[in-house]
DNA sequence: ATTGGAATGTCAACAAGACTGACGTAAAAT
DNA sequence: ATTTTACGTCAGTCTTGTTGACATTCCAAT
């Protein structure tokens, strides 16, 4: 893994790189939540909603608590989205069978057509992204994504990934 | 899985490539956010107070409407954001001398204190990502990240690379 | 069988940080 | 002289997060 391109390694760590780094994670958080954030809007939704969908359709049946753990807010917090989004019939709850204290959480077939617009919007940009970088730098960006997240979320990310 | 490239390239575009992309960026902002933030909250600030400096110390002297259109809120926002930190004395305003209705925007030596240690708390992380993953994958991070990003974002993030 | 604790829901209060709309002031531009 | 620009500010609203307190349900251990 050492590079043995001195001089580009010199550079590498530079403060200037770093700072880039920063802020080109910032500008782009905005791109990557610009497209969803408009669809929301028609509905009176916000990115919470949208966020709590997302999971609820990676992961259907979750109980509240392991969705809690994802999103990493307050059960206070989630509460007042999944009403929301239970209300407006886009989520059900199934009460668990061997647990019957927990919530399996289910996107309806309202709430799978309103994630697949959502998922849509934002796999566009991100597969127009990707299609202009190519497949190794995709790769990379992974990689440092993955490299930054905090220990726990690195495991939920990845556990995610392989369910 | 499949490390042979024909493979991956199939696979390159696939809904789920895209998910991960989706769920990596989403768990790799709250560790990119994580440190500073555990910072600010010491001093009653937020992440806003944080972005203003990160840019004011980035282009010192930058008016306000310049800031606005790079953090992309309104002067309203900024203001309230603005006047906590001149009240702090973290913030400094200088009336221009050429348009007098432009107030330049600097960083105190408090100010600069402040933001090196929020910098230095993000920028670690960054760095130790960047070491593990080494310099492809960081050229690959950025190259995504750009190619995310709305059009006129792009050239703002350019251009205070070039500054 | 009772008890402890876990999972969940809910109410209330609050704060940050975003928004819109309206209005004011000073100064530059036309 | 008038309009436009840059900036500030007041007021009100919204979303999304927070704490704290309390109730309910129900599994599991004593």
């Amino acid at each position: 893994m050492q590079n043995d391109r001195t001089g580009e390694s010199l550079l590498f760590l530079t403060d200037e790189q770093l700072r880039q780094g920063i802020e080109a994670m910032f500008f782009a958080y905005r791109g990557f939540t610009a497209d969803p954030d408009r669809i929301l809007e028609k509905y009176n939704y916000g990115r919470a909603h949208h966020r709590a969908m997302h999971f609820i359709n990676r992961v259907p049946g979750t109980n509240v608590n392991n969705l809690l753990k994802i999103l990493g807010v307050t059960k206070q917090s989630l509460n007042r989205v999944l009403r929301t989004l239970i209300q407006d019939e886009l989520v059900t709850l199934k009460i668990g069978t061997k647990d019957r204290r927990e919530r399996h959480l289910y996107l309806t077939d309202k709430g799978k057509a309103l994630e697949k617009q959502l998922s849509t919007a934002q796999s566009h940009r991100m597969r127009e992204a990707y299609r202009r970088v190519g497949p190794d730098a995709v790769t990379g960006f992974k990689q440092v994504l993955e490299a930054m997240m905090d220990p726990k979320l690195q495991v939920t990310y990845k556990k995610l990934r392989s369910s």
